[in-house]
DNA sequence: TTGACACATACCCATATCGACATATATTCT
DNA sequence: AGAATATATGTCGATATGGGTATGTGTCAA
């Protein structure tokens, strides 16, 4: 079983580092394809499979404008990632804790051994 | 050019749902291969793997207690992840004040109405 | 030492990927 | 209508993937 295709979801969509440039981009405001051509530095078709990709997700949609096509995130379909990454926060938060702790510790030492002096 | 390797950086590693599952079971506390290979229904080799990529992007580290092999989460390499996706957080959140901004709309339309009755 | 156990690694295979390049489609302008 | 422009799609090639199965490595127990 290969990897499983970018287009299966945000986790593997937001993978590629492109793609997330791509949405920082589009985060700032809506963006037509030439803009995020010229923005990225990536050849115009690489840029529409991207899009292409983040479409099929749901991360951006696409409006139409003459012959230009405007892009919008829809960081809706990012809550997801945010969701699951978050249930981890208090692992590091409490690493955090013990690093406080233990400068606090430290202070309280020191004070110690200042009033000792 | 391929996919990045599932190694280059925690959103790749992330992006496949065995290891998010791996991950989570991890986060609840340590656990041994054996463990996660029952937890998962996964084969061993598989489990072994996913493992192996988690360790190289520092998701997890192990720890040898005599044959067996402890393993613990290291949510510190979701941070970034976590950090990424938080700056999309104000873009849901507007969409969110905007379904308040409605309703609240709506309400005070509702009791103009019902004033002018 | 020999065997049993826990885990890691090696190999095979079908597949999707991304970039490069070429080409198709659609829209605007003359 | 024909040319120019904006974007999308198709093809090719090299590559890493993840599951399956087999085997290697290290540790404990008798």
């Amino acid at each position: 079983m290969p990897r499983a295709p970018t287009t299966s979801d945000p986790f593997n969509a937001v993978a590629e580092p492109r793609r997330r440039e791509i949405l920082e981009l589009l985060a700032a405001g809506e963006r037509e394809v030439g803009s995020l051509v010229e923005a990225t530095g990536l050849a115009q078709p690489q840029v529409s499979k991207h899009l292409r990709v983040l479409r099929e997700v749901g991360l951006v949609t696409a409006r139409a404008e003459g012959q230009r096509r405007v892009y919008t995130v829809n960081a809706d379909g990012l809550r997801e990632v945010h969701e699951w990454v978050s249930r981890f926060e208090r692992l590091w938060d409490h690493k955090l804790d013990r690093i406080k702790q233990r400068a606090e510790h430290a202070a309280r030492a020191a004070r110690e051994i200042a009033k000792n002096q």
